[in-house]
DNA sequence: GATGAATGAGGTTTCATTCAT
DNA sequence: AATGAATGAAACCTCATTCAT
């Protein structure tokens, strides 16, 4: 079974991940204190100890939410074959994955040196790595694989940066999508095939 | 003799400066204590206070470093005629501000959540929407727009994600704003002039 | 077995707050640091922390001790005629409040500057005004006035001002108790009744 | 001659005395901090120690201005015959010794916990008792002896507690001085003469 | 499934003071 | 007559964590 402890799990367990998550969010992870947490939810902070064995471990098991995800994603991609048409689908499902999680990245965006330092960055790091991997083609120039980096980084900062951009949520997030994908099939363009 | 006042007239104050960016940037803000600081540079904690009023000052003092140049791009933009021109040779001056200040960039990036609730947040969130605003046409397609968000975000983002990339810093560089460029250009393309 | 719950619930908090009004009375407020207070009762710092939120929270604490038969008296006074008989039978109980909380009092007499910038100050200056507002007649002289006010001020001067006068303290309160009566006696004679 | 460094002493010196006077007396002495007082002054603080060995020979040399004064009080009251009208003349010259050293005053009287232990505290704490012992008979009944010393502390308390009874200041004062004067003759009254 | 009580380490900041210039 | 630079000590306070109950 998923559910170590028992078949029906406390719900203070999702409810201290949710309340974290939102003042992690807010504030960041070094700002604020296993105290918050517990005063926002009524318990004791021996409680927050019952459930998570640490702090950083509260932050785990949300990044676990989106490891999934991802994982699924690059597994996919890896049975497929290397070609545009892949690429664009992976952006595709990337955008799902980081709408699905939305608060948790934005934490990670706006936390990266401290999530650097802790265990999931590296997990995090690594994942990123290799959806950029797979976006780009090996030998290709300098400028493609930046277009392909870019495609990247236009969909994490598009989750938060565009506030002064007029029109509707889902409006901008296609925008942002369509702009990736754009950016991944010049790189593609540029490859001389050989 | 190069100084002509006092001969060794305390160089302490850079020195802070220099050895707080530099941990800043290492371990993030939170995460060095002035304690840190004053060891490294083999001075109290106390003569740290009698050169900054707090800790975040010496980063509000850092970040001034930053914003000069940038104040000065915004104003050379706001004289010149809006077009693409303009707009290009905005990115090409916003690469070489960002290059010139790149440890303090690189940590103002890594350290979102915490810049956020300091007074160099308001101060940088406005300059990055400012240049926002000169790049982007008003009434253009939010694709259009995301496109504009998306070249200074890309030269965000290139100045520390671009170490799975071979090839030499300046090359790199180049290739960013290139790319950067481009996404102007392509937003620039899509307005239909009125 | 007197305690029926916790056979040896914490008694902490009330130690801390007898340790630190003895050690507020000592040295004053400002020169009692909290490691003090919490050496002496071999705790760690953090240990005051958890039973009060500040050093001033420490104090407050203490003074709710005072407030309470203060407003009682208050109270009362409110309730009964305003006459002679009233105002002396006022004394007499304010006299009983004041030793019963003789240590606090003390301080308080003692750090008026602090205090008068702590969240007490007010609090005690309002239970001042209203005893005189009470023991003084609104048109009275001006010399009716400050024989009310020194009735009450002999009061609290006299609980401390007295160790070179001989004499047994329980002497010497009443000694003090009967100038204080005698001085309201006299405004009130004073005042032509209309 | 009095001045010790020059003739013509700088007026610095003197304001220091002022400034210190002011905040000791508005925020207590421990809260006063050398950093305020330079500041408001615009000098340095080395500017202080340069006048001043210490932050408490600051206060010392307040206090001597007010001691010049009692102490004459004192010598002259002892040149005198030891009956009612010397120790009313002394209440009346006492109040014009408090008057001309208000702010002081007010200082002493608001920091008594931390004026007992500096050096000034034992200075003060023993002129007060001087003219305590000069006021009362020494075999004199316990109430007797509690009326002097409540004829003092009136005095002392009238100077800053009086807010909140009308009239004009000098109204106030002669009467705060009438009720001191009255105590004395009730207390010198009550002894049989023997 | 949680609490009450406490700790040890460390944080930022302030202070009175010194001393060469 | 005063400054600039610095120090050592100590202040208040907060944090993640533990553990018996």
């Amino acid at each position: 079974m998923a559910t170590p402890h028992h078949p029906r799990r406390s719900d203070t367990r999702r409810r201290i991940q949710d309340v974290a998550l939102e003042l992690f969010s807010e504030h960041g992870y070094e700002k604020t204190s296993l105290r918050e947490i517990a005063e926002r939810l009524d318990v004791t902070k021996a409680a927050l100890y019952y459930h998570f064995k640490t702090k950083e471990d509260i932050l785990v098991s949300l990044a676990d939410d989106l490891a999934g995800p991802v994982d699924e994603l690059i597994a996919w991609a890896e049975s497929q074959p290397r070609n545009l048409a892949t690429k664009q689908e992976m952006l595709r499902r990337y955008s799902d994955a980081l709408w699905n999680a939305a608060p948790l990245f934005r934490f990670i965006q706006e936390n990266q040196a401290t999530v650097r330092d802790l265990s999931i960055g590296e997990s995090i790091k690594s994942r990123v790595n290799a959806l950029n991997e797979m976006l780009k083609e090996p030998r290709s120039s300098v400028s493609a694989q930046v277009r392909c980096m870019t495609a990247l980084f236009a969909m994490h900062a598009g989750m938060f940066a565009t506030q002064n951009i007029e029109g509707d949520p889902q409006e901008k997030r296609a925008a942002i999508l369509e702009v990736a994908l754009d950016l991944v099939a010049q790189a593609e363009a540029s490859v001389v095939p050989g």
